[in-house]
DNA sequence: AGGTGGTTGATTTTT
DNA sequence: TCAACCACCT
């Protein structure tokens, strides 16, 4: 056993220059190469930099092949990264062979060589959330199930969290559904697991459950074997994420040599609420046999400050591993806690204290906002618009969800794979073809009594007078439509092809005659993603990328703020961080105390943690007395982690009065204090003299009427004038409130 | 087949 | 409040 054996190593070779500039906590995590490892990285230790060298010295060390090795991260994009840093630290070279990538796209590519073994062809098509929530809706509607009660999203979701859970429906009890579904929730999962064997598809919970089911099968022990034999080294990223199956999936991989890093920080777990288990990582010791634990403390990022403001709500929570960051980056500067009258006030504030760094030339590059739910973004961008300040949003839709492109990817599916049921279903009638509900669910009757796809069913029927001459035909030239582009395959490029496809079949026009304000976006998207195709080597790799693979970024240049939840901030970090919302009920959210209880408050701190933790140099934290939500207007209490925030950290010139008012006990029962209320009369003086700075500016040439142009909302007509704000009422985004400047006048 | 009005219900998001 | 979805109407 030739476990810990560091110093060994390190005397084995000559050049390991790339050690240098670690702390000896990442040294002894880059060198334990042997059995267990966790490290335990807190934020802005290192981690990746921890990993990625350790990855270097394996390759340097000679301890094993690049194919021997298995790294998995949680995104596509961590992998590219820690691709390109491996190869950097490894002279440039590009490092072939090791398996690298998600959990899904590497259990996808080992159960392509097993399929059949779960009942599957290797050419399986990867079904995202899209297509799985059609297929479970047709199954309830089959058994006749309110799918308006019970929506078929919702139903899917709690499938998925069984999957994370490693339920498969045999594990399943009656009780674990309730009257969902009419108590049918488990049947129509059993199902669904049915109907994706027959339609040759895998849904991403599947990816590792089939490889889980493959590798414990003792019939099947040559496969693990081998496995076991090829996997010398597993690294992790992310241990903290991980849910069920993805632990028992590694746990099943790393029975072999046992050598297993995991890296992650279960202060930093924020995604109980889609399958994370942080038990996983508390567990670390206990599941693996002489497992070692090494924490990162030393924190490159954030002020003293910072950390320990972030640490004294942290330590809050209960079950955690602990651990205590520390920088030798001085104290900084303190906290700013600001108590604002509304959410408009609160945006307001932020745009003055943004515009109050850029006097100090601060780039906005260095500045996020960070939210704890997306409507808050709605009153930030309206200011930010309105100031002329540039930002831009992280998150939203993501490119490969949306439908044009859904329905694109359709076609190239059907071409590539005529029995793609739901991808055929998806676009038989799109666009338009007259072909309807009836003669769908006649095809599809037919094809389950003869147990064939759609598209054999089509093939079939249109042979007969089962349906209506018109339908006939149209389907016939669909499916010699969809038989040449097949056989183009062979000698058009993928690229031409797809164009081909989607001009042939009369789905480009169909967005090019559209009138709708989104369909030339949509055109657009569809011509990128044509473009996109060009850059892999065939339509079957695209399509595989396109499953798994769904980045398309997002790097907008030049200087620009950042608004993105807290959850999308993982990872990241700015030198100015703003925490608008601070308000229980809104965070920590009132539906994560719910349904969570204390497991879900002690996620919303946790998720309060990462937050703070991303600044570099300064936080501001805001709340508000009044908010508007659902149309009505709450007043919320201050967030419960504001009063978990040590006075010492805070700067007391931020609204001192109201603030240390504020922080006695009363703020945990519903209302306000009379002086607390008084605070509010403090901020609409700001906002006063901010309406008196715009409108002291030269005269414009506005009245109602005017016709205008706005650069994000498009043509409108000025309503109202009031100094410098117009009503404006725009032909496609409703009314707003602008300010003159951002505003062109039109004839 | 396309538009409209009325109802509903509303975190966080990756693969 | 407001957007999305569906049922119903033309």
């Amino acid at each position: 056993m030739e476990l810990f054996d560091i110093t060994d190593d390190d005397i084995k070779y000559e050049d390991n220059s790339y050690l240098k500039g670690l702390n000896p906590e990442q040294i002894e995590a880059v060198q334990c190469l042997d059995g267990a490892l966790l490290v335990l990285a807190g934020a802005g230790t290192g981690k990746t930099r921890v990993l990625t060298t350790r990855l270097a010295h394996l390759l340097k060390s000679n301890k094993c092949f690049p194919s021997q090795i298995l790294a998995v991260t949680f995104t596509n994009k961590a992998a590219q990264e820690m691709k390109e840093r491996v190869s950097s630290l490894m002279g440039g070279i590009a490092i072939e062979g090791w398996w690298l990538g998600t959990f899904h796209s590497l259990s996808a590519r080992m159960l392509r060589q097993h399929a059949n073994l779960v009942g599957l062809s290797s050419d399986f098509t990867i079904l995202n959330s899209d297509d799985t929530v059609r297929l479970l809706k047709q199954l309830m509607e089959n058994e006749n199930i309110d799918t308006k009660k019970f929506p078929p999203k919702a139903m899917m979701t709690i499938i998925e969290r069984w999957k994370d859970k490693c339920k498969t429906p045999d594990k399943i009890n009656m009780n674990d559904a309730g009257d969902l579904a009419n108590g049918k929730l488990p049947l129509l999962y059993r199902q669904y697991q049915q109907r994706l064997k027959e339609v040759n598809a895998c849904d991403f919970g599947s990816l590792l459950l089939h490889m889980i089911e493959i590798l414990k099968n003792p019939e099947n022990k040559h496969i693990l074997d081998s496995y076991h034999n090829r996997f010398r080294y597993i690294m992790v990223d992310e241990y903290q994420d991980t849910n069920v199956a993805q632990y028992m999936w590694l746990r099943l991989l790393a029975q072999g040599a046992g050598n297993i890093c995991c890296v992650g920080d279960d202060d930093q777990s924020i995604y109980g609420w889609r399958g994370a288990e942080v038990g996983n990582i508390l567990r670390f010791e206990k599941d693996f046999n002489n497992a070692k634990i090494i924490r990162l403390e030393q924190n490159y990022r954030s002020t003293s400050n910072i950390l320990d403001a972030a640490d004294s709500i942290i330590s809050n929570n209960n079950g955690r591993l602990g651990k205590k960051l520390w920088s030798d980056k001085g104290q900084g500067e303190k906290l700013v806690v600001k108590s604002l009258w509304d959410g408009e006030a609160e945006a307001r504030w932020v745009g003055e204290e943004i515009e109050n760094l850029q006097h100090k030339q601060i780039s906005l590059n260095q500045i996020a906002i960070l939210v704890r739910t997306g409507f808050q973004m709605r009153e930030f961008e309206e200011r930010f618009i309105s100031l002329g300040l540039p930002y831009k949003v992280i998150g939203g839709p993501r490119f490969y969800e949306r439908a044009e492109i859904r329905d694109a990817l359709a076609y190239l599916r059907v071409v590539n794979q005529p029995h793609d049921d739901l991808a055929l279903e998806r676009i038989i009638n799109t666009p338009r073809r007259g072909i309807g509900n009836t003669t769908i669910k006649t095809l599809y009757e037919f094809g389950r009594e003869k147990g064939i796809s759609l598209y054999s069913s089509i093939i079939q029927l249109i042979e007969t007078d089962e349906l209506r001459a018109g339908v006939r035909k149209t389907l016939a030239s669909l499916i010699s439509d969809f038989d040449r582009w097949a056989s183009l395959l062979e000698t058009e490029s993928h690229y031409e092809l797809s164009a081909r496809i989607l001009d042939e079949s009369g789905y480009m026009d169909m967005w090019k005659n559209d009138k709708s304000p989104d369909a030339p976006g949509r055109v657009e998207n569809l011509n990128e993603m044509i473009s996109a195709i060009a850059e892999y080597n065939s339509l079957p790799e695209f399509l595989e990328h396109v499953a798994l693979v769904l980045e398309v970024q997002n790097d907008k240049q030049g200087d620009y703020a950042t608004l993105m939840t807290l959850h999308g901030a993982k990872g990241l970090e700015f030198d100015y961080i703003f925490l608008p919302g601070w308000e229980d009920g809104l965070f920590p959210s009132q539906k994560s105390m719910d349904e969570n209880g204390q497991k879900g408050l002690e996620e919303e701190r946790r998720l309060a943690y990462v937050g703070i933790t991303r600044a570099r140099k300064k936080v501001f934290i805001s709340f508000c007395s009044n908010r508007r939500m659902y149309g009505s207007w709450i007043n919320p209490v201050p967030s419960r982690f504001i009063n978990e925030l040590p006075e010492e950290y805070i700067d007391s010139s931020s609204e001192i009065d109201n603030y240390q008012t504020g922080r006695s006990s009363h703020w945990d029962s519903s209302g306000f204090s009379p002086s607390y209320k008084n605070s509010s009369a403090g901020i609409s003086v700001t906002a006063k003299d901010y309406q008196k700075k715009i409108s002291s500016k030269s005269s414009h040439p506005f009245k109602p009427g005017t016709k205008i142009f706005h650069k994000k909302f498009g043509y409108g007509s000025v309503v109202h004038v009031e100094g410098h704000k117009l009503d404006i009422k725009f032909e496609t985004s409703g009314n707003k409130r602008l300010v003159d400047s951002f505003v062109t006048p039109v004839e």
